[in-house]
DNA sequence: GCCGTTTTCGGCCCGACTGTTTTCAGTCG
């Protein structure tokens, strides 16, 4: 996470600062919603707002008008803006810094600030900690004990939190909330229940964790009890009658919401969300004289805003159908073309984990001296595990042998082994690929003299060292490793790994390219932590005609079911089926790999 | 301040929950 004066989420906050200090000068609500909807916007965008100011792009992204574009143009250029200085000037400053508390909007802030005091603090979270403690904020008119709780209780979570500001990985969140999930249906009440949220769209990190629960509106209670009684449980922050919201450990927010079977559709539309994409559909669905909501459809009057017929929608499919649109995924609801496309009933029909015939990149426990650590499990260990997931194939890519502790002759020795081993796996059920992952050097040159190359089937070239080189180098260093005979795979290619390192920079135009003319795969590494390529390069790489595979990279055979994250990136990067290199089935998976 | 397949003017998404209220404001999603 950049926290750079020009990252998507500080320019986000400025904007956010701009419409609260507006806010607070009792300016125009609407242009306070539309500097909002600005930060969302920014906040949400796929690529660093700063790099489409460069590219002359900023007028192409809604939201963002003549004078918010005017204002961002002055920022990137002179680090200021005039207009927004001036506005914010007149707030106190100390309520910027928080309203970043949640449950601290500007008016509380501005409130608590002139009654304590405080508009020249330089410590602000701190002073108003210890007013709470004292007892000061209670007494301010509007304030009262439980208010003054809150915020103690909320500037504490916020401290604790900004020290770790991690979010979950995807499959650390889905799995609690599965957990969750299966506890609450202990309950014969409970009828149904699903994620909502990023969650349910499967992005790669995730905030929150929602959950809907489908039953009858007498049993919300009982629900509820349940819910805030799960062992997990560390505290309860709010329990109304149709939701609840706890915090679980460790220090994760669950909300879970009540729905009846009639309205659940439209309940799990509306917290599916996106934010972006609801209100695109929102906006298209007034064009058409609908107005929605988590409560249904409702058909608008005229234009004086009185309303009637409500649509009821138990399921997803129906509340789009109405619509004249196809059913939208969850994982594409991200607001950038999907209801356009949907209206034209072109959306792709998007890869499935059924369709997946094998897996490319797993390290089994044969000793090769390597680099890198290596797998478990045997190869027959893990021919069991392919099986058992319905694979016609597998391949085999330890880490390449050590280059610095062996001799060129060494390493072909025991590449030479491992084919042999290899080979005597035929025939047994599933069909093996004799692979091998190989560090591209900093020089772009394979860990793996050529000479040993003749043992193997294929190769996935991979970076595990160097990080920091410009972008230009890198993508030399890599360009050059792809030129090399038997490379088929290039490994997980941003190297990033989510909470602790950012991936290293490519130029992708090049780099997608050359895989195509190439015949090379780019993967979609399904290892948790990497989820390898992002979900939005794979989408860019479909422009160029860029094949992908998705890959576990298994050390051990239980993380072989770790293809079902692997699918989740290939789907919310808009990939088919035959956009997917390891959905072939065998004996054409076969002519991909071995004939070059 | 943004936006346009009824519009370049006149609209702008909608509801739940909480706390401090005696009918509502603030915040969130």
């Amino acid at each position: 996470m950049s926290d750079n004066l020009y990252s998507n989420r500080s320019v986000a906050r400025l904007l956010r600062n701009v419409a609260g200090a507006y806010m607070l000068q009792n300016e125009n609500q609407f242009k306070i919603i539309a500097y909002q909807k600005a930060a969302d916007t920014i906040e949400h965008l796929n690529r660093e707002i700063r790099d489409i100011w460069q590219d002359g792009q900023l007028g192409e992204i809604p939201t963002l008008g003549k004078s918010i574009t005017g204002y961002l143009d002055e920022l990137f250029r002179t680090g200021h803006v005039r207009h927004f200085d001036e506005v914010m000037g007149k707030i106190p400053a100390p309520v910027f810094e928080l309203t970043k508390v949640p449950t601290i909007g500007p008016k509380t802030a501005f409130k608590l600030i002139n009654a304590l005091h405080l508009k020249t603090s330089t410590n602000i979270l701190n002073d108003v900690e210890q007013a709470a403690e004292k007892g000061r904020i209670a007494t301010i008119e509007t304030f009262g004990e439980k208010s003054q709780a809150e915020i103690l209780d909320a500037i504490n979570r916020y401290q604790k939190q900004s020290s770790q500001v991690e979010r979950m990985i995807l499959p650390v969140a889905f799995g609690l909330a599965a957990d969750y999930i299966a506890y609450l249906k202990q309950l014969p009440e409970v009828r149904r229940a699903d994620m909502l949220g990023s969650l349910r769209r499967m992005l790669a990190t995730i905030g929150d964790i929602d959950i809907l629960v489908q039953a009858d509106n007498k049993d919300s209670k009982t629900i509820i009890d349940h819910f805030v009684k799960y062992p997990k449980v560390t505290k309860v922050d709010n329990a109304g009658g149709k939701k609840a919201s706890v915090i679980v450990r460790p220090g994760v927010r669950v909300d879970l919401r009540i729905q009846n079977k009639e309205d659940y559709g439209s309940m799990l539309q509306y917290f599916t969300g996106s934010k972006t994409h609801n209100i695109e559909l929102r906006t298209y669905a007034l064009k058409k004289g609908y107005s929605l909501s988590e409560y249904g459809i409702k058909k608008v009057q005229s234009s004086n805003d009185k309303v009637q017929n409500n649509f009821q929608f138990s399921n997803e499919k129906d509340f789009y159908n109405f619509l004249g649109l196809q059913y939208i995924p969850p994982e594409i609801r991200e607001g950038t073309n999907e209801i356009e496309l949907a209206r034209q009933n072109k959306l792709p029909q998007l890869v499935e984990q059924s369709e997946i015939k094998g897996d490319l990149h797993t390290h089994s426990s044969f000793d090769l001296k390597s680099s890198h650590d290596l797998g478990a499990n045997s190869f027959s260990e893990m021919m069991g595990k392919a099986k058992s997931l319905d694979y016609e194939y597998i391949g085999f890519s330890e880490h390449n042998p050590k280059v610095s502790d062996l001799t060129k002759e060494e390493i072909a020795e025991i590449l030479r082994r491992k084919q042999a081993a290899t080979e005597k796996l035929e025939n047994k059920g599933i069909h093996v690929f004799n692979g091998l992952e190989v560090d591209i050097q900093p020089n772009g040159e394979l860990a793996v003299p050529e000479a040993a190359v003749d043992y193997l089937d294929y190769i996935i070239v991979s970076i595990h060292s160097a990080f920091n080189m410009s972008r230009k180098e890198q993508t030399a260093r890599v360009m050059r490793a792809l030129s090399r005979p038997k490379v088929k795979i290039l490994g997980h290619p941003t190297g990033r790994l989510l909470n602790k390192r950012e991936g290293y920079e490519l130029d992708w135009p090049v780099i997608f390219k050359e895989c195509v003319s190439r015949n090379i795969a780019i993967e979609i590494n399904a290892w948790p932590s990497r989820l390898d390529l992002p979900d939005t390069l794979v989408r860019a790489g479909l422009e160029y005609g860029v094949k992908y595979i998705i890959d576990t990279d298994s050390h051990e055979i239980s993380e072989m079911d770790n293809m079902f994250y692997g699918i989740a990136v290939a789907r919310r990067g808009w990939c088919r089926k035959s956009d997917i290199m390891n959905t072939l089935a065998y004996e054409n998976f076969r002519k991909w790999v071995i004939n070059k």
